[in-house]
DNA sequence: TTGAAAGCGCTAACAT
DNA sequence: ATGTTAGCGCTTTCAA
């Protein structure tokens, strides 16, 4: 296989097609200001030539790269592993691909990786960042702000003091205004999910949350409890347990909550996951699901929602949709701070701070 | 926040340490033929400076661009919503963060797609291309192999004339010579799968295939073949079903073997989530596994696989190796192909043509 | 061993 | 409307 042999430049098309490498250049890149017949000779040497402007030479000098980064920190968690990432980098990408810009993507794992990907960004190799940031004491966030690159996270930052950390003395401390994030109503969907377990008459509903670093952990918890507190007066702590988002976690806990709580009649689980572990242990105590404990769960990841015994009734949440609109937030941000409009404001400009997707409930059987 | 400001350059780190841009270039380099005294007085002005070298000038004048492109077909399909790809990039990610390469992640959907990323490949943009190929009709990978990239595939091409492709006919028709690719031992595998059903005292064997036009499926059914001849002379065509990799399928394609042949005593699923379907269909039909019908899978997905009821016996691969292979493999290629040694041979070197990937049998309790 | 200088291929003022 | 020209920041001969 031959090596890539050199490619034709500018100048050569431009000899070609007998002008300017101005013309040739004003061609290429959208080509107003020149004349048809002219344009048309252009295009056609480009096309002879099968010409690729190299885009080295043209960032050099533009300081743009038409190209944006992907931050996922921890891929050993289970996030990468599921497919939920998988979606939101097609989403990603889609709209990147929409907008010719590439995607480059930076998996970390660690610290010695923090300090790369801060290098990184800081190169300004990228025009811009995508970046998924999952626990509370993750020092990535904190270094990519420094890093001074325009972001948008996925999903929304410890930091970010948006009124819906209900969580008193958190709210405002220490918190960045104007971070661009964009999450699923987490706090809404649990809302919904334990709503529905509540109008189906349970009334001993309890809660396998999430690892609690993390913010959708907090606010599907703040969501049970808004409800808790609404039907009952007061949620009994006993009903929840923390929990870690896999099978296995779901598992311990549902025991824990048997344990604390026989009469428990539904379970809203942090994830799909979760309840997946959940059900089985529901079934080996000898509880029929739906008729003895009703189940829901969150993301209605369809592979595992469907395949449960019973099928699983989830909120879903679109999560491809999440990965386009953080694109596009990003793009919209930078194109915005090419225009003048607010230079200094770049992405993080007017659309305002955190950006909420809808979820929706999807009833299957167990509940 | 701020745009990106306008970073040092060489010429800054330079005037700082007071030397010529040449010597910092130097330093920067791996700084051979610099004496001591002098690079430290440079390093410590790029330390100071917070000098991190513009990538598109380098590009410019080394025609390298240390990033390598990994281009997923069809993220619609199966692959890209398992754990698989999520697993495979990390290895890759690995592998090229150790070489100081970027990851450009380029996922197709459909044919205008593909020219876009045959034309950025043949942009010279990166380096080289890790391909993974699905399909047998996708047109992909010759488009690749036109831009004249140095590629390294994942999965055996369709058009690899290995000779694991054992289908007579088909090997060496219209093959390349000299393809690179990785793949886990798919035949083997399977081998070591129909092998164990038969050890355990199981005569009717049956298969679910995967699609047929993925390699994977058709060496999965080569090597459910190869015992079944060996073992009882000739296989029974009845006992095979062609399936599509999904639970669903695996359902459907179970009820068809337990219509043509209800003294199935065995079921060798092309993957793990087929295996879900099938278990579930055997469930249904009252028998039970594995006393009734034993069941080995594919993959090891562990989150579907530990989680079966009961839980599934299947041929793990390693899958992040697999990855972490193939970025090791271009990053060869590449610098032998600059080395001079072959010039011409690139990526498709020395190494031959594909590396195959042990599997291993993980018992669970369904056979 | 170090420095000076010539580009790499492109865009964007500025001329015309 | 088109051409001329001056770099963008870096590496790499070539000279010293």
């Amino acid at each position: 296989m031959p090596e890539a042999v050199s490619r034709p430049t500018l100048e050569a098309v431009a000899a070609r097609a007998g002008v300017s490498r101005a013309t040739v250049s004003r061609v290429v890149n959208g080509g107003d200001g020149v004349r048809e017949p002219l344009a048309e000779r252009v295009r056609r040497a480009v096309e002879e030539l099968g010409y690729v402007p190299n885009q080295a030479a043209r960032s050099l000098v533009t300081r743009r790269h038409d190209a944006v980064a992907v931050v996922i920190a921890e891929p050993e968690s289970r996030v990468f592993a599921d497919p939920f990432f998988a979606l939101q980098l097609r989403g990603i990408s889609k709209e990147l691909t929409a907008h010719d810009n590439q995607l480059v993507l930076l998996l970390t794992e660690g610290r010695p990786d923090h300090a790369r990907v801060a290098r990184y960004l800081a190169g300004g190799h990228v025009d811009g960042a995508l970046v998924f940031s999952l626990h509370l004491d993750d020092p990535l966030p904190g270094l990519i702000r420094d890093a001074g690159v325009p972001t948008v996270f996925g999903g929304r930052p410890h930091w970010s003091e948006d009124t819906r950390d209900a969580r008193p003395g958190r709210a405002g401390e220490g918190a960045d205004r104007g971070v661009v994030y964009v999450d699923c109503d987490n706090r809404g969907g649990a809302h919904t999910a334990v709503r529905h377990l509540v109008d189906l008459g349970r009334r001993r509903v309890a809660h396998i949350a999430g690892a609690l670093d993390q913010t959708s952990a907090v606010d599907r918890l703040d969501g049970y409890r808004d409800v808790m507190a609404d039907v009952l007066g007061e949620s009994d702590p006993r009903l929840v347990v923390e929990s870690d988002f896999t099978p296995a976690g779901g598992e311990r806990a549902m025991r824990e909550l048997l344990d604390r709580c026989p009469d428990i009649d539904a379970v809203f689980a942090a994830n799909d996951l979760t309840a997946l572990g959940a059900l089985r242990v529901l079934r080996e105590s000898g509880r029929r699901v739906p008729e003895d404990v009703a189940v829901v769960g969150f993301d209605d990841m369809v592979p595992v929602a469907e395949q449960t015994e019973p099928p699983l009734t989830t909120v879903r949440q679109d999560i491809e949709e999440m990965g386009r609109l953080m694109a596009r937030l990003l793009l919209r941000g930078l194109s915005e701070g090419r225009d003048g409009e607010h230079p200094a404001a770049g992405a993080q400009g007017a659309p305002g701070r955190g950006v909420i997707l809808p979820t929706s409930l999807i009833r299957r059987a167990s509940a």
